[in-house]
Parts: structure tokens; sequence; C-alpha cells
DNA sequence: CGTTCCCTTGATGGGCTTCAAGACTCGTGG
DNA sequence: CCACGAGTCTTGAAGCCCATCAAGGGAACG
């Protein structure tokens, strides 16, 4: 009933429409739900972390692509006996309901990223998402001087931000010019003062409870 | 532990942090959730239609700022009282999860809007949206000639779409005089082809299931 | 008949995309 | 060992789409 899927960075896990007969949780790496126009332009749905849950119960077939964007281990339930067990055990189903409502309010505050913030503000809020998010797995609230893991390509980054790749390129360039970050080779980003990458990024919101 | 409430359109229903002890579903009329940056830059994050449903089980305060772009009726229930008709009536919990999914799945679709699409497709998107909703009550699915309401003002579109309200006017004018849809004043709109706005949008999915 | 709100239209400029070329890194094979 | 190539990233130049600033039209209301 359970089992686990290892991928490697780039590599798909499931097509889009692709019958998908499991639900999944993130322990390692990274993930990212893709949608494409006919055209070919590509914006990044959703991205799931270690302790996100990745499909739909009720669904058998994929609504989006999901790519690893970096290696990435996946702890997997078969989709029927894991349906079973939300009718016979309500806590269960509660805490994935409670899960779903985070992650609508997470995808809500990404709506006022694409739609209002510029390519640096857009930047700085993914750094400081990330940041954020891997602070909250050992129960902590980032300040001060941090490092920060970023294993997305450009491309990547640029599909969560609704950029080009050249865009978020230059961005990342202009920040390390005015110190805001420091770069460890490309997919490793140190930040002096995260108080002012939160400035940078637009809102000041000090990012909730840590639940 | 029922009741209803009704709001004129631009009214506030609540402000973002403020108490909120109810929860609700949207009778008739359109609602929407927004979001602002210290500088007043406003994104519109939620658009309530009828049989939608507001508020989160288990959170004292509101998140989102709720207005009513039209004259609104909302049917409320105490929040304590229907959080215990979660806990026992299992159904409805299950229930509230789907439609939170659903809604999940909807925001996903305003993800690629608001990051890859131009001006004028965002707007034919909307129209799209709005069609497809209006004529889901009444388990259809729109074709051919068809009108839609558009109980929103210039301003909210805007807000909606992450463009300015001039930008919305503009587009607006255009899709005019290209004869992809008519205006009967400034809140109806006459679409003599959907298939060919459906082709303005960008996306050529048919819009699924009719669920 | 003036005020207010909403909307339209014009002119201008800037931020981001597009197109293009070159740099860096890493693994492979000569 | 080093040359080569592929993938990734950086940087430059040009142009377009949309934002901004500005003015005015139209409808509803007192």
């Amino acid at each position: 009933m359970k089992f686990y899927r290892r991928f490697e960075a780039g590599q798909v896990v499931v097509w889009a429409g692709d019958r998908m007969d499991f639900v999944a949780s993130v322990v390692a790496g990274m993930a990212g739900l893709t949608q494409q126009l006919e055209d070919g332009r590509t914006q990044m749905v959703g991205l799931l972390l270690p302790s996100d849950f990745l499909g739909r119960p009720g669904r058998e077939s994929a609504a989006y692509t999901v790519t690893a964007t970096s290696d990435l281990l996946l702890c997997c339930f078969r989709r029927k006996p894991f349906e079973r067990l939300l009718i016979d055990n309500p806590r269960i189903a509660s805490r994935l309901l409670e899960m779903t409502l985070d992650e609508l309010d997470a995808v809500r505050d990404w709506l006022l990223l694409l739609g209002r913030k510029s390519a640096r503000e857009k930047i700085a809020s993914l750094l400081v998402i990330l940041a954020r998010r891997e602070a909250a797995l050992i129960k902590r609230r980032p300040e001060g001087r941090i490092a920060v893991e970023l294993p997305l390509t450009r491309e990547a980054m640029a599909d969560y931000l609704g950029l080009t790749l050249e865009t978020v390129s230059r961005q990342m360039s202009a920040l390390k010019r005015e110190g805001v970050i420091e770069l460890e080779g490309k997919r490793r980003v140190i930040v002096p003062s995260f108080q002012d990458l939160v400035l940078e990024s637009g809102d000041d919101s000090d990012g909730g409870p840590l639940s």
C-alpha cells in the first residue's frame, strides 16, 4: 500500500491527462506542477516541497504535469486504499482539508505576486518563500544572515514567477550587485539581511504563524 | 443558526484581519476577495459567484478583504455551530473538501492567466469564465451566440486580471471594434460566437465536465 | 444644472520580452 | 590531459506591450 519512488532532477513524474492511481507526499527534493498554453507558454502552478501532498483523491487522471526540479523522493500510496482511509478516518480527512486550505492561501499570495509585483519584487518574494519554508521545517523563523537553497533552474524560476529566464538572470545579478544577496554557485544564495530581502519583496507581513 | 445578509454593490463584507464569526454561501450577486501591498497595489484573489462558499472553518479572522462587486445576498451560518456540523457529519466535510479542491484548480488556472496571458487574452478569458459559470448554473455549456452579465466595474476587472482599468477599457473597445463582442450598456456583453471568444482567450480546453 | 462616479481615449515612457552572442561548468571521449 | 559539446547561465541591444499621466464624455442623482 505504501511505497517510495525516486526521480532525478528534470524527470517528469506524471504528464497532465495521464492516469494517476497514486497519491504521494514529498519526502525530499522539490517538484513543480506546470500548465501550458497551446503555443508553449508555460506557467508553474504549484511548487511541492518536503511534507507537501501530491494528487487529488477522487480524480482518475492528473490535471497538471508534475516535474522534479531537483532530485526527488516521494512516499506514495495507491489511490483507492487512500480514498477508503479518508472515508473511514475523519481525522485524516480533516487534516487533508486543512492542508488544502493552507495551499489555497499560498496560491492566493502567488496571485498577488504574478498580478502586481515587479520582476525584482518577484525574485525577492521567491527567496523569502523558500527561506520561510526551509526554516519552518525546523520550527524557526528566518532572520539576520541566512542561506537559502535554490533547487531550481533559472527557467523553472521564470516559470514560477511569470517572467523570462533572461529577466530572472538580470534581476539576480542586480540584487547581487547591490548586496541584497550573494551567490555560492548558481543554486545557493546567501542573504546578508533577511529583513532587507523582505523589504525588497514588496509586502511587509511577517509570514504569519509557524503553524 | 442560519440567517441572510444583504450588501449593496461596493460595500465591504469584511476587512482583512477583522474578526469573522460566520461562514456563508453566496445566494445571488458577486463578491471579490482582495489583497493589497502596502503602497496600495490591489489584486483580487477570489471571485465568489452564486453557490460559492465564503469563510474558513477553524479561522478566527478574515484573511482577505471581501467586497460586494454587485448587489449581494449571503446565506450565513454562525461559525461555531458550522464547525460542529463538519465534525458530526462527514458527508458535509467531504463536500467542503471537494469544493475547496475545485477552487484550488480554478485558482491555478488564474495563475496561468496572470503569469502568461496578454491583456487581450486576459479579457477574453474572464468573459469565458463568467459565461461558463453562468451556464453551469442551468447545467448547460455555452456555445454560439450568448449574453454574459458583467457585474464588475472596469476597476474590479483590472484587479482580477492584474491590469490597469485603462488597459481593460482599451481592450474591451478593441474586442468590440473587431466584432468579437458587442456591448449592451457597460455591464452586459453579447458574444456573437462563443467559440471565437475561446480562441481569443489563448487556451482551447473545452471547460471540462459540467460536474 | 452641477456634481460625482464610471468609463473612454490620447500621448508618452518604461519595464520586460525578444533576439543574439558569448561565458561558465561539467562530463565524455580522443 | 585536454579538447569538445551540451546544458545552463549571463549580458547586450532593440522593440513592444502595458502603465502612467492627462483630458474629456456620459449617465445618474440631488
